[in-house]
DNA sequence: AGCGATTGTCTCTTACAAGAGACGCGTGTA
DNA sequence: TACACGCGTCTCTTGTAAGAGACAATCGCT
């Protein structure tokens, strides 16, 4: 991480020594504090996103004084503003899909009782945009704005429909093939997986994520044949093919029904 | 705003002729979004922030790559992100004032009728943080993320309580005297009004942001004498004494069952 | 009290980002 | 067809912001 002792140029990314411009550092900061989730000290910050102390304060000074943080009561800590909230407010209500899509997924997860989530890409990787935790007494895992590998999920392979093998390759790294319990996704299988998903409407997978779960999940479509979001359902994994076979019809319906607007 | 020609300096800000820093032209492009409301072209936004076209379109590209900006369909005009949509999130998360204000604010409504606003000072500005529009056939304007000068307002005189003179005198600029109906306030009645608004513990104010509403408000305390926020509620200025006293109510008591946490 | 770690501020240097402006392309309109 | 206009990309220069590092003030521990 620290001292940039020249040697092997690692493949891709440039080593983070060197100069670097203040907005990257500040969406580093940011994406470092969507992290954390939580408020952090300057001094933390700056060793977490690996920049320099000096510069650390002198952005965190102009970021708080815009107002898109904002220093906890103790006046050390630094966390979102509400800006930040502000603007966010803004791109929901710029954007029907979300508004709607967070209705029905609301409305899902208390008509089905189970956890129910909107998800989309977001710069190349799957990203659980909102979610409703659903009645189980047992809390199935799902954060809002939580960042997964794409072959891990139900959705990753309905959101990927319509591109091309190429461009698969390019959204996921090897990294993202290895699932959680160590096994090795073959790049081929995840390609079929998506041209099965995308013809069969809908897509599950069973103790992908984790050993407990299976993911329903349903396009949405922006446009004939491109997939915009997906909502999906997360239940457990004995759940009966009956009920499962339900679960796809409503999910399905549902997603159908916001694939409307334009 | 206005045009940036040159001729009179204006008091304290410089002229933003010179070269920027890239930080604060992000700030600016941030904001000028935050006001038009919608998606825009890069060009039109260069001419927006008056920044140039070439630094213009780096810094979109950063932002967008980001994914704090998003290109519209056609691929010409940017809005708002995913990413500030989750970052606001993050702060809905954890601000439990804001997560239970909102909901406070939109159980008040419903049960009243009435236009109901969740308010906050931000950076020195009076801002709307949450509304519920209220079931009146007419509209009463008032849209999440509007700011408004701290004088025409009831919530503004609860959220400036507790402060001297000399603090509240550098808050409010010349201009926010002025009423939207023309008339000019002076800031000793400005002062004695937040003064009285602190001991009785809620503020009416009649026809000031426009001539057919009233506007009242009670203060939410994060700690003891200090007014985090406010609850108001927006109403028809011949609402009668008796409902109006009626609602103040309400009002004071949604309030004070916010400020319990710290 | 004594010591190390951390915090916030300041100064100075230089690597480099902001900006000016030219260019090629597509589009509308005269 | 010619012209004016807006868009997106590139190149080059120079003003300046990022960063190193020193400093005093606090804090926490023994």
């Amino acid at each position: 991480m620290q001292d940039g002792n020249a040697s092997a140029l690692s493949a891709g990314e440039k080593i983070s020594g060197s100069r670097e411009k203040g907005l990257n550092r500040v969406l580093e900061i940011l994406e470092f504090l969507h992290t954390t989730q939580r408020a952090i000290g300057i001094g933390d910050l700056a060793k977490g996103v690996n920049a320099p102390r000096s510069t650390t304060y002198t952005l965190v000074r102009s970021l708080v004084d815009a107002g898109l943080l904002e220093m906890e009561g103790d006046g050390n800590r630094v966390y979102f503003g509400k800006k930040l909230y502000l603007y966010g407010m803004d791109y929901v209500q710029g954007n029907d899909l979300l508004r709607r899509g967070r209705q029905e997924v609301d409305n899902l997860s208390r008509e089905t009782g189970e956890t129910s989530e909107l998800c989309m890409l977001q710069s190349g990787r799957y990203t659980i945009v909102h979610a409703s935790p659903g009645t189980r007494p047992f809390r199935i895992s799902s954060a809002t704005g939580l960042q997964i590998p794409l072959p891990w999920t139900a959705s990753g392979r309905l959101l990927l429909a319509g591109l091309e093998k190429a461009e698969i390759e390019g959204m996921v790294s090897d990294d993202d093939l290895v699932l959680p319990d160590g096994r090795k996704l073959r790049l081929d299988d995840f390609v079929a997986d998506i041209a099965k998903a995308r013809i069969t409407g809908y897509c599950v997978t069973s103790g992908l994520v984790d050993a407990y779960t299976k993911c329903l999940a349903a396009p949405v479509f922006s446009a004939p044949g491109k997939v915009e979001a997906t909502m999906c359902l997360v239940v457990p994994i004995d759940t009966s093919e009956g009920r499962t076979g339900e679960l796809i019809g409503l999910l399905r319906d549902r997603a159908a029904k916001l694939s409307i607007a334009g």
